[in-house]
DNA sequence: TTTCTTATTGCAAATCATTTGCAACTAATC
DNA sequence: GATTAGTTGCAAATGATTTGCAATAAGAAA
């Protein structure tokens, strides 16, 4: 599932520097790993994509990049509804938001917009007097492709591994 | 916030047994402390709530029978936006999908329901060709009181995306 | 009820993701 | 180029969750 591709490549650094944060070699090969992605990666696929590009990068500071990132509202943090552990997935905050459909047999994860989200969003902003600053919306179940295939169902959640990581 | 009191108390119990699952003291008793909850709760506080009733309980075990209902898909496991920390929170799962919606500034958790959601639930079904099994929506933002006290909470500080939108 | 089988438990140790302390390093400023 | 505060890599610490294992107890059968 690629992701909507609106953003020019560099937005990311150019918004840490315009905050006065300091670039560094790491940063910038950090931020272009996150920015050129076509998925969501979790840390120790950008630490893979990272390194292989500066092999002297460690995880520590993909970390702090990440914390970084995410203290800027740069980037949202997703689990996914924990299909694969309980690790942590990221990607570039977009601009509208989009439902993440994680399908529970094979893994996909599809993204959606949707007009009657926003309406929801504007329902909560009323009727709580909330002011909505973050959205996650997780959604689990099977995809058109695995119920064609109509394999047995097996416990919703019982499929940790079902998910590859594979790039 | 209290929890829709929409399920009588004993239900899960009565779920498990039906599967043939063993009923031991101490999940009598977990299940007793998740059932009887106003509230979300992480690990340990279940912990202690079930330590008051049965010291001897390990926190093994409340990870083992969170685990079991997970499977049974009888609880939902929630992580509240990372609000504290990344512990996860856990709650019985309820017939109808509610949102979570969560303050940035004091931590106050909402819960909502909405025929927007059922209808968005329907779209995606529809449109991606989807099963929906499982939702999990989480809002966060700020909440009427803490926007009308119009002051910054300490508390908050440490919350990513407190920060990053706000300014 | 007593026996039997097998799942469950508590404890200790292991694992996994993430964070922290610190000395060496370097980007941005003068 | 010198200065300084922010950043890095490494090693060790932390915190949540899981696992190995021997002892225990639930539920079925006798």
């Amino acid at each position: 599932m690629p992701m909507p591709d609106t953003e020019a490549s560099g937005r990311l650094q150019t918004e840490l520097t315009a905050r006065g944060v300091r670039m560094t070699r790491q940063r910038r090969t950090i931020l272009d790993v996150i920015e050129t992605a076509k998925q969501h990666l979790d840390v120790s696929q950008i630490l893979r994509r990272v390194q292989k590009l500066d092999s002297t990068v460690d995880r520590v500071t993909i970390y702090r990049t990440l914390k970084l990132l995410k203290h800027h509202g740069l980037v949202d943090e997703l689990d996914l509804l924990h299909l694969s552990g309980d690790g942590h997935f990221y990607e570039r905050r977009p601009q509208r938001d989009h439902l993440h459909i994680a399908c529970l047999r094979c893994g996909k994860i599809i993204e959606f917009e949707s007009h009657l989200f926003e309406r929801l969003k504007g329902q909560v902003e009323r009727e709580c007097r909330f002011h909505i600053v973050i959205t996650r919306v997780e959604i689990g179940g099977h995809c058109s492709t695995c119920r064609t295939l109509d394999m047995p169902s097996r416990q919703a959640v019982d499929l940790p591994s079902a998910i590859s990581q594979a790039e």
